[in-house]
Formats: C-alpha cells, structure tokens, sequence
DNA sequence: GCCGTTTTCGGCCCGACTGTTTTCAGTCG
C-alpha cells in the first residue's frame, strides 16, 4: 500500500465519524493523519509501530491503524464503521449545503444512500417535509443535483493527469519502443478532462494487452483492432488508440485539437488544396501523403506555424500561426516567485523557514508569505496586530534560506468591499492579496460593488482567487468580470491565476480578457504547505492557454523589479 | 485521537451566514 491508497482509508474513516457526529477532535485527528500520511516523503509502509509514532500528528492509534491498513489492506475500524454506514453515502457531502448532519439525517429519517437515492427523494417531495429541511433546501439540493450531473465524467486536470501519467509510465515500460503519449483535453491543459486519450505509435496487440490487462481497469468498454477504451477506477474512461507511424503527428494533431480548431485547420487544407485526417494530410489531385509523421509538417504545410497544443481551441490561433504572431507563451522556468502562500501562523502546515526552503529547492527567488486575516477566524486569522509581528519574523529571516521573503497579507474582502485590516497595517506590509471567502450568496451588482470597492482601496496589490469558483463543486459567485477588469486595469491591480488544483481562477478566457485590457496577472499557488509549489505548473498551463507571454506575468519579473511595480499606486 | 505535561487529563479552530426556526442547527471557510 502506498500512501495515498493509506491516506484514503484514514481520510474515509474521518468522513464517516464525521456523519456520525462523533467527537470532532478525533474526526481532525484522523482527517490531519491523512494529510501527514500523503504529505510524507517516504514510503510509510516500511515503517514499524514505533517508527510511524515519532511523526507528528500519528500517535498510539492512528500508527496501529497505518501498520493495519499496510498489512492488510483495510482496517478493521474501517469495515466495522462501512457496516454501519455505507461508504455510498459520503458522495453526499461533496453537494453544496449537504453537510454531515444532513447526510446522517437523510440516512437514518429516508434511508438515503446514495446520489440516486437523494434524486429520487428530491423528486418524490420528501427532502422538505424532513424536520429542519424546507422549500429552499430542497432547492438547493436540486441545484446541486443538476449542477454534478453537468459535471458527470469529468476530473480535474492535475488528477486527470496523475491517473494517465501512471497509465502512460506502465504502457511504456511494456512496450518501450513505442511512441506512447496522451492527447486529447489533457494534452491541451483543459481545467478539466472527460476521457484520457492515448496514441501508441507503433504499438502491437500485446500493447492492447496490456493496455486491458492494467490494475486499475474496472471494465472493458470497446475492444478492437485499433482502438480500446476502458473504465478505470474513480471513474475515469481511458482509450487507446494504435496508430501507424507515419501518422504519428496526424493523430497526434487530430487528437489533440477542440473540435473547432480541427475544424478551421481541415478547411485551410481543402483552400489549400489538401484534405487532412488522423491518418495525414493528403494531395486532394492524387491522394498523395504529403505530412503526417509529425505535427509540424503537418502545420508548415499548410502555411502555419506549430501551435502549441494549450491554444488549439479555435480562438484565433489559426490567423496568428499563419501570421507568425503567436505569442511566446509563458512557461515554468519563466517563472521567479510565488506570490501567495501560507504559514502554520494561520492555517498553513509548514513554517516560514520549511515555505522558503521549499521554494528554493522548487527554483524560486522569492516568495511572498501572505496569510489570512482576521475574518478568517476559523483559520486563526489575523488581526493587525499579529500581522504586523507577523511580519517582523517573515523580514528577519529574509534570504536566510536562498530566497527573498515578502512580508505580505491574504486580506479578506468583506461584505461591503471594506478590507479586514485598517489601512495603516496594510500600509506596512509589502503585499497585499484581497481576496473574498465569504457571502458568496450576494447578487450581481452587490459582489461587483463589493470588488470594485476592494480593487479601489490604494493597498491592494493583487485580487486573489478573483472569481471564487471550485471546479466541479461551485459555480463562480455572480458578478461582472468586465467591470472588475475594467478597474483592475485602471488602478494597476494585478489578478491572480490561482495554482490551486480545483480553482485555476482566473480561468484561461477571462485571464486572456484581462491582459488584453492591460490588466497584470499574477501566477501563485496560495501554497498551504511546502509540497505545493509542484502545482505552480497548472497555473502555467492555465495561462498558456490565456495566451500570456513572460512579460504579462508579474512573478516572472526579478525581484526588485516586481517590488517597483507592486508599490506604485501607494500614497 | 493527539499532544503535552506543571504527566494520565484537559485542550484542541471560530464566527458569520442561511434557512429554519421563533431560539437554533447546520454549513462554510
């Protein structure tokens, strides 16, 4: 068993106390075990009672559990808890204002196990004539219905990329000397996938093999000569598609492309005088190949620049190929900083030292520690006095560790656009993030005033997380992004890309929207412990696919440049 | 359930919002 296999045991255990309504302390014991145990840099298995003791956070249980479940596969607290309570019915929790109390209620009052259950409960009309459930719940719960049907089938892309990377690394080592790689949305960096898409170039059917044969298959979908698809655990449909080599850059690029980028490249070839398919690009006159083992023969035939795969989505790439105006995107190494991260001050895992530390081994010059504010209560927020002590520790152990430290602030915006902290701290601090964790609920024109106000206040560096979505849970709050990117623009506010998997807010559109209006953006993962740098790569692929280059990008700057351009709309 | 101890028990992450109440329970961050 490796460690995530473990944390997801310890993780689940937590989730079903939690229904319960067992003590609460003990249900973030064992949440906190399982951040420990898939955090840990080795493999925990390996270790004895004794051994997993002397880690933080595992104490007399949770080392007996962990040993348990490395030996066994599963605990005993576990199968007797899943006895009790089937395991169905944690998919509940992930419904917006389904929390665990409502989940035990459904349960125990309608014997509701399951999504369906709860579907079908909703339907019949029973949800409201629960005690403590009326009309508007009931609505909500519908809302949340629909809203995870829309997102059936889909995973978010780091996850999505974990799943076929592990795939692509077995295929290989079975079939080294063919080309394997996965194309397709996950390719193409979207926030999302639906299915992982892999080419074996070259590939035989001992390939299709094996490709059938692997652990995680659940069941077997299609099975042809050419091409199989598969439903792997934790839902995720993978195919597999052999394709000769001298098509290689042909499926690679019609498998790779959104439809409508296919679209306008097949109609370039017919103006061209070329028909173009996974197979290759051919002479319309005499059906004679004239590209297709790789993908840039394909584009420079038919007058076009390669296109990276992130901006094959049919939105002007095509003209700026043919042009020669793409632009040069942003990339990982591009980048010098990091400009939103935590601490064990408020509700990060790891100190200051263990964040800097951990950004210079990631590459980065410098990194701003920016932790929450004091509305933040549950997170230990905090107020200016904190802050400002806060501060002092960060400015004393600047560049201690290889890396230059900003004394910064994640601000919370509150419900009336006013900041959390007075001005004079904020005055003090070398960055400020503002950002809105709360009153998600309020309309339109009461979130953008509310933005607006924040954008306007003359401390405010960047807008964090700017539209609060969390993919495939919730909607981003209502407001008009126009607007907050007008005024961003006019008061030099940078937005920030949040590297955070399941946020990647901005999105690539509004992110492209931004910089065309002159808007900076910022690239920062909102890093709660040390591992989290590893994600700045999916904020890198977001704005790729927002088109930015290294100059629209804040934290690619060098150090003293990016502090100038942060402090300028001070009084 | 973990931790720390002044060691075997008490503290541990709190406050606002929403919807359902009509004095509060549940969810969220």
């Amino acid at each position: 068993m490796d460690n995530p296999a473990i944390a997801r045991i310890l993780r689940e255990i937590a989730d079903l106390l939690e229904v319960k309504s067992e003590n609460p302390f003990k249900i973030r014991a064992y949440r906190n075990g399982a951040d420990v145990v898939a955090n840990h840099p080795h493999g925990l298995s390996a270790l004895d009672a004794a051994g997993l003791r002397e880690i933080p956070g595992i104490g007399k249980d949770l080392a007996a559990r962990i040993r348990e479940i490395a030996d066994s596969g599963d605990a005993e607290y576990h199968r007797e808890l899943v006895a009790e309570l089937p395991p169905t019915v944690l998919d509940l929790l992930h419904l917006p204002g389904v929390g665990p109390k409502t989940v035990g209620t459904l349960y125990r009052e309608l014997g509701i196990r399951s999504i369906e259950d709860l579907d079908a409960a909703v339907t019949e009309g029973r949800i409201r004539a629960l005690r403590g459930t009326g009309v508007k719940k009931e609505g909500q719960i519908l809302k949340a219905l629909t809203e995870r049907k829309r997102h059936a089938g889909r995973h978010l892309l780091a996850e999505t990329h974990e799943t076929a990377t592990a795939l692509v690394a077995y295929l290989r080592e079975r079939s080294p000397a063919t080309g394997i790689e996965p194309v397709g949305s996950l390719r193409r960096g979207c926030e999302t996938c639906g299915d992982i898409d892999i080419l074996a170039c070259g590939g035989d059917q001992t390939l299709v093999d094996a490709f059938l044969d692997y652990g995680a298959v659940e069941r077997v979908l299609a099975h042809g000569d050419t091409r199989s698809s598969v439903l792997l655990g934790g839902g995720y449909q993978a195919g597999l598609r052999l394709v000769a080599p001298e098509s290689r850059g042909a499926a690679m690029q019609y498998f790779t492309g959104a439809t409508p980028h296919n679209i306008a490249l097949g109609d370039r070839a017919v103006g061209l005088g070329f028909t173009l398919n996974e197979h290759g690009l051919h002479r319309l006159e005499d059906h004679a190949v004239v590209a297709g083992a790789d993908e840039e023969g394909i584009y420079e035939t038919l007058g076009l620049a390669w296109v990276p795969p992130e901006l094959r989505e049919g939105r002007g790439e095509i003209e700026a190929a043919a042009a020669r105006s793409l632009p040069r995107l942003v990339e990982r190494q591009d980048l010098r900083g990091d400009l939103h991260t935590h601490t064990t001050v408020t509700d990060g895992k790891d100190d200051i030292a263990a964040m800097a530390e951990s950004a210079r081994e990631a590459g980065l010059e410098y990194i701003a520690i920016t932790d929450h504010s004091k509305a933040l209560a549950m997170a230990n927020g905090l107020d200016e006095r904190r802050a400002l002590a806060h501060a002092q520790q960060v400015r004393s152990r600047d560049a201690e560790h290889g890396v230059r430290l900003l004394a910064g602030i994640e601000c919370d915006i509150r419900l009336d656009g006013a900041l959390d902290l007075a001005d004079d701290c904020l005055a003090a601090l070398d960055l400020v993030v503002a950002s809105v964790h709360s009153g998600f609920g309020q309309d339109r024109q009461q979130m953008t005033e509310r933005l607006l106000r924040a954008i306007e206040n003359p401390f405010v560096d960047i807008l964090g997380h700017p539209t609060g979505r969390r993919l495939l849970k919730r909607e981003p709050y209502a407001f008009d992004v126009e607007a907050v990117i007008e005024a961003a623009a006019r008061h030099h506010v940078a937005l920030e890309i949040n590297c955070q998997v399941d946020r990647l807010d901005l999105n690539d559109v509004d992110a492209r929207l931004a910089r065309d209006r002159g808007v900076l953006l910022v690239i920062s993962t909102d890093a709660h412990s040390r591992h989290a740098f590893g994600r700045l790569r999916w904020g890198v692929v977001t704005a790729r696919r927002a088109w930015l280059r290294p100059e629209d990008v804040l934290n690619t700057r060098p150090f003293d440049e990016m502090r100038s351009s942060l402090r300028r709309r001070r009084p």
